[in-house]
DNA sequence: TAGTGCATGTAATGCGTTACATGATTTC
DNA sequence: GAAATCATGTAACGCATTACATGCACTA
C-alpha cells in the first residue's frame, strides 16, 4: 500500500478504466489535493493484479492496445479498510505563505502587495473550479460533490481571509 | 535556488543562527506548511556561503563545535528578490480529502463519520497552535504573527465547514 | 553515570515527476 | 497530411526524509 494505492483503487471503484483513463480523471478532480503520474499508475496497476485486488481484460479499440481493470472482492474490500481506517495525514507547501513569514524585512506596501497576491490567487484558483462545477455530464455523487464545494468553499474563505487582514493591517498602519 | 534556500536566508534575516537553530525554529514555526531537514539545510548552508549570500563564523561552545551563520548583503538582496517574485506555488496533499473522495461507496453514517474524524482533526491541529499562540516570549512580528493567525484561522474554518456540511448530509438524508 | 539536549554531518532510501519512446486513431 | 488525442510504458533525475555516526555538555 502506497500513495497511489487509495486513488487507483477508488477510481476503480467507480467503473471499470485503464490506466489513462485513470490518469485523465485524476488531472481533472483529486489532483489539487492528490496528485498521481503515470509513473506511478502503470506500475500500480500491474502490481494490484498480481495481488489480486485488481482484474484487467484486454479491451483494445481497434488496433490500438487498450488494458481495462476492475476491483475484484479483495479489492473492494482493501479499498474500504483504508476508507474506514482514521487518516489525517495533510502536507502542505505554501510558497506565498512562507513568503509573508519573512515579510517583515520588507516596507510596509510591499509586504502587504503579498498578501494582495495571494488573495488575487485563490480568485484564480476559484474560477478555475467553477469551471469544474459548471462542466456537463451528470450530477456528481454526494461525496465528489462535497470534496468539489471544499475547494471552492476554501478558496473563497482564502481570498476573504487575506481582503479581512489586509483592511486590519492597513489600518493599524495609518493609527500607528 | 532550490527549495530550502528561502527557509535558510529567511532564518538568518532574523538573525544569525546555526544549521541547528535553523532547523529547532522551522519545527516550531514553518514546518507546517514549509518543512526542512539537517539533510538539506546544512549542504545548503556550506552552497550559500561559497556563493557569498552567507557568512560563516566558528562559535564554539566551550568543546562544542558550533558555526553560526549570518546574511551578506547579496544574501538580503536575494532574499528581497525572492519575496518581491510573485508566486503562489501550493502543493497540498489530504488524505483526509481523498477518503471524503471515494465515501460514496461506503454507508451514509460510515461516510459520515469521515467528515466527524476530519472536524476532530481540525480541532487537535488548533490546540497545537494555541499552545505555540500562548508561547512564552516577546510579540512576535506582524507577519510572522500573520502566518500562525492564518493556521488557526484556517483550522477553524476547516472545523465549522465539517459542521456545516455535517448537518447538511443529515438534513438531506432524513428528508429523503 | 545515564539520559537528554546541543551540534554537525552524510549515506541510503524512497518516492514522484519529467521526459522520452512507441504506435494507432481521430479530427481538421 | 498534420496535429491532436488515445494508450501504454520506462529510465533518469531530482528531491526530501530517514537513519545513522560522532562527540561534547549539562542535569538529575
Amino acid at each position: 500500500m502506497n500513495a497511489v494505492t487509495p486513488v487507483v483503487l477508488g477510481m476503480l471503484s467507480l467503473g471499470p478504466r485503464s490506466g489513462y483513463d485513470i490518469k485523465r480523471v485524476v488531472d481533472h478532480s483529486t489532483r489539487f489535493f492528490w496528485a498521481a503520474s503515470y509513473g506511478q499508475i502503470y506500475p500500480e496497476l500491474r502490481r494490484l493484479e498480481q495481488e489480486g485486488l485488481i482484474e484487467g481484460e484486454d479491451a483494445p479499440n481497434g488496433g490500438r492496445s487498450r488494458r481495462v481493470y476492475e476491483l475484484t472482492k479483495s479489492g473492494r474490500d482493501a479499498l474500504r479498510d483504508w476508507l474506514l481506517s482514521s487518516r489525517f495525514n495533510v502536507e502542505l507547501r505554501d510558497e506565498s505563505l512562507l513568503q509573508l513569514f519573512f515579510a517583515d524585512s520588507l516596507a510596509r506596501e510591499e509586504a502587504l502587495r503579498l498578501l494582495e497576491d495571494r488573495k488575487t490567487a485563490h480568485e484564480q484558483l476559484l474560477e478555475v473550479l467553477h469551471e469544474i462545477e459548471n462542466m456537463p455530464g451528470g450530477k456528481d455523487p454526494d461525496f465528489v460533490d462535497l470534496v468539489l464545494r471544499w475547494g471552492i468553499e476554501f478558496n473563497e474563505w482564502g481570498a476573504e481571509w487575506c481582503e479581512r487582514h489586509l483592511q486590519r493591517l492597513r489600518g493599524e498602519t495609518k493609527a500607528a
